[in-house]
DNA sequence: CTAAACCCTGTAGTGTACTTCAGGGTTTAG
DNA sequence: CTAAACCCTGAAGTACACTACAGGGTTTAG
C-alpha cells in the first residue's frame, strides 16, 4: 500500500535514482519487490536507510564499513559474541573520531577567539595545536 | 641541520613517498628546499602536517576541505573577518559530525548492552535508532 | 491517445586520492 | 668502487563511489 517508486525514494533521501540502484547492487539496501512491469517498490524505511548511509559516509566510513555496521542489525542471533565484538570495535573507531573532532574544534575556537587582537600573522598558533599529538619520535 | 629526506618523512608520517609528493603537488604541503642534486629536504614539522591531513581525511573531509583548514593558518591577516567566518563555518561542520557520531555510538552501545538477553533477533532495535532522525516528511 | 515523465538494464565515463611504472640520477654501506 | 637503497620526473593505472548514456518499455496528465 504505502510503497515508493525509486524516484520518490531518491528524492526523499536526497540522492539520485542511480545512487539507489548502486546501493542495491552493492548490497547496502535490499532488492525490493517489483511491480509486474519490473518497477521497484520500496518500503518507506529505505529512505531512512539511505540517509543513514549518507551521513555515515560523511564521517569517513567507507561503504564497506557501512555495510558491516548495517549487518550488525540484520545478523541472525543478534548477540552472538562475534557481533558484540564487532560492535565494540566500531565504538572504539567512533571514539577516536570523536577525540579528533573535539581537538579540531578546540583549535578552531582558539583561532576565532584568542587570535583576534594581535597584530602578528605568521606565528598565529592556530592549527599548530591540531597538528601536534601522535608525535612519536621514531 | 635537522632536515629529513622524503623517505624519512613518509615513514614517520605513515604514508608512502609518492603520497608525500602527491600532497606537494596538490598544495597541501609546501615545496621544500632541495639539495644541489634535487633531493627534497623537509623540516620535521612536515610530519605533523601529513599526520593531520590523514586524520582529518578519516573524519570525512576531502583534501580540498583540508586545504581550506590549513590555509586558515597560513593566511595573511590571521583574523580578517573572512577567515573568522570560515573558521566558524568549519566549527559548525564539526559539530554536526560530533552529533552524528554520538548518535551512532549510542545506538551501538544499545546493541552491546540492552540487546543481549532477548531471544528476539529480527526486531532488535539497534540501528533503527540511528536511522531515525532527519525524517522530514516530504 | 499521445507526449512528457518515469522506470528498466547494461556499459561506459568521471572525480578523488592515491599507486605503479619507466627511465634515469645519487648516496652510502661494505 | 660498486651494488643496494634512495631520490627524481612524468605519465599511466587503480580503487572507490558514483554519474551519464544508450536503447527501450511503462505511467500518467491533459
Amino acid at each position: 500500500m504505502e510503497s515508493l517508486t525509486i524516484g520518490k525514494v531518491a528524492k526523499k533521501a536526497g540522492v539520485r535514482v542511480e545512487t539507489v540502484r548502486f546501493y542495491e547492487k552493492e548490497g547496502l539496501i535490499a532488492a525490493p519487490p517489483r511491480s509486474p512491469s519490473g518497477y521497484r517498490h520500496y518500503p518507506p524505511s529505505t529512505v531512512r536507510r539511505i540517509r543513514f548511509i549518507r551521513r555515515t559516509k560523511g564521517l569517513g566510513f567507507t561503504l564497506r564499513e557501512i555495510g558491516e555496521l548495517l549487518q550488525l542489525r540484520t545478523e541472525p542471533g543478534c548477540t552472538c559474541s562475534e557481533v558484540q565484538e564487532r560492535a565494540r570495535a566500531k565504538i572504539l573507531d567512533i571514539e577516536t573520531k570523536l577525540r579528533d573532532l573535539r581537538q579540531m574544534r578546540r583549535a578552531l575556537r582558539n583561532l576565532v577567539t584568542d587570535c583576534h587582537g594581535t597584530g602578528l600573522t605568521a606565528d598565529c598558533p592556530i592549527l599548530e595545536e591540531l597538528e601536534r599529538k601522535n608525535d612519536d619520535e621514531a
